[in-house]
DNA sequence: TTTTGAGTTGTTCGA
DNA sequence: GTCGAACAACTCAAA
């Protein structure tokens, strides 16, 4: 994997995707020893992969903006083109004379056919091309059962994973990227020409808010998690009205910063976290992996049951309830909560991502591939393999998953995680002054606790639009139809 | 090949 | 209010 020799005055082509970042960067690192770099991003316009949504979109522009000021500080600015790699990598290479081209690997299936043949292309006209780990901790076809099959129980796999998580340090950035020796022929696009940034309407107000795309605002909130939120992690991660997750998913999802870097970090913490809140976190990272590890073994996973059985499960469609859920109108706080979090912030709380799941998938009996798409569109953090398998986890037809009479009820989902109600006032403002007796069940409150709290049922906010019991009863029914029929 | 133990995150009901 | 059992077997992974 290593490179040993560069004859001098020879160029790199460094093909940047999805690993926004100049620290531990193998393509970058293996570059800078070549006499001159070229960093290029291409927004590929017939991309075999699903675009991005337009949450990830809105953090690539910004991203690509903090990308670009690192390498040219580094000495070699960043070409940003659009088109077909495979046309613009071998016009880059003419263009530049260049000896090599570089890329950190994407574990996309749909993305990897294309690199592999771009690559074989390459390395056929006499390049040096290379691809390189760092987005995983490990290779997602390697793990294999004592049976050789491929894991489909997270324990097992993270069982078998785990010793090796500490055995690939993270690289340091490089000091400096020697620059093209002339101008290069191919001028670069302008990035505000892309249109990535949302425009009439601009939603992305709650967004910038929240986040701080980029390299640097991974690792700030890397060091930031380590020092203030590590300790005490395994018990408040639940609870989505404190703020004591990491919030690294979607650096993690643009690759700003790199698992490796996270173990590692954890690894020299000076910390009073117990370890029982060092693994459970580590444990987290590991379902980022098993997530790869699943997709890239069911390549259909994110548009087909993982258990087939649920082929023939009687989802319902209704697009008045789908757009209810969507906007955060199901008359259940926190189901409600967790959906308006999302449209502001591009993120929800994980415990509350399984509620509002539970809620669609069970209670309204939405196929989860509707649940899947809104989540990719809306979420800075979507991930092929982590929206998928968590989604089929939820439903039921995933690997290892949720027995399907475990239906979450909203209400003690509700009083059990967000006790005091903190986490549905900050995101419903109109139930802002129910006392927290009555916030996860609001239609229980006597007239003058509503009219006290301002709060008009079916006016202001609605009444639930399904009953919980009902609903159960239904998709219990449901599920046994399919167990029936297997 | 067969056996054995185990499996992220719950809810409800009845004693 | 608290507690244990039922919910449904089934599949996975390793011995």
């Amino acid at each position: 994997m290593e490179r040993t020799t560069t004859s001098d005055g020879d160029t790199a082509i460094v093909w940047f995707r999805n690993d926004l970042r100049v620290s531990d960067n193998a393509a970058l690192m293996a570059a800078s020893r070549h006499g001159a770099v070229l960093p290029v991003f291409i927004r590929e316009t017939n991309s075999p992969a699903r675009p991005l949504g337009a949450a990830r979109t809105w953090w690539l522009h910004h991203s690509l903006e903090r990308l670009a000021e690192k390498l040219e500080s580094l000495g070699a600015p960043l070409l940003l083109l659009s088109g077909d790699p495979a046309r613009i990598i071998p016009d880059l290479v003419q263009a530049t004379g260049a000896a090599a081209v570089y890329w950190n690997r994407r574990y996309d299936p749909r993305h990897q056919a294309a690199d592999a043949a771009l690559k074989a292309q390459l390395q056929a006209d006499g390049l040096s091309a290379e691809s390189f780990a760092g987005q995983l901790l490990h290779e997602p076809m390697r793990l294999k059962t004592g049976g050789g099959t491929y894991y489909k129980v997270y324990s097992p796999f993270w069982r078998a994973m785990e010793p090796d998580i500490e055995k690939r340090p993270p690289l340091p950035a490089p000091d400096a990227l020697p620059p093209l020796p002339a101008k290069l022929d191919i001028a670069s696009e302008a990035l505000a020409g892309w249109g990535l940034l949302p425009v009439a309407p601009d939603w992305s107000g709650g967004m910038n808010e929240a986040w701080t795309p980029g390299e640097d605002g991974a690792r700030a909130r890397l060091v930031d998690f380590l020092e203030n939120r590590m300790q005490g992690y395994a018990e408040r991660r639940d609870i989505p009205g404190v703020d004591a997750t990491s919030g690294l998913s979607p650096h993690l999802a643009s690759g700003e910063i790199t698992p490796a870097q996270i173990i590692e970090a954890m690894r020299v913490a000076d910390t009073d976290a117990s370890s029982s809140d060092l693994s459970k976190f580590r444990k987290e990272v590991g379902w980022r992996e098993f997530s790869w590890h699943l997709l890239a073994n069911d390549p259909g996973l994110p548009d087909r049951n993982h258990n087939s059985r649920f082929d023939a499960f009687p989802w319902i469609r209704n697009e008045t309830a789908l757009q209810a859920w969507q906007k955060g109108l199901t008359g259940y706080p926190i189901v409600d909560a967790g959906m308006r979090e999302l449209w502001r912030t591009g993120w929800m709380h994980n415990r509350v991502r399984m509620v509002v799941a539970s809620f669609l998938t069970k209670h309204l009996m939405i196929d989860w591939r509707e649940g899947e798409a809104w989540f990719w569109d809306t979420l800075v953090d979507a991930d092929p393999a982590s929206n998928a398998a968590s989604w089929q986890w939820v439903a039921g037809s995933g690997a290892d998953a949720a027995p399907y009479f475990r239906i979450f009820n909203p209400v003690l989902q509700g009083e059990k995680f967000d006790p005091d109600g903190a986490y549905v006032r900050a995101n419903l403002p109109e139930l802002g002054k129910m006392p927290s007796r009555f916030i996860h069940r609001p239609w229980e409150a006597p007239d003058s606790v509503l009219l006290a709290a301002g709060v008009r049922l079916g006016k202001n906010y609605p009444e639930p639009i399904i009953d919980h019991q009902a609903a159960r009863q239904r998709a219990l029914a449901a599920y046994q139809q399919i167990k029936d029929a297997a």
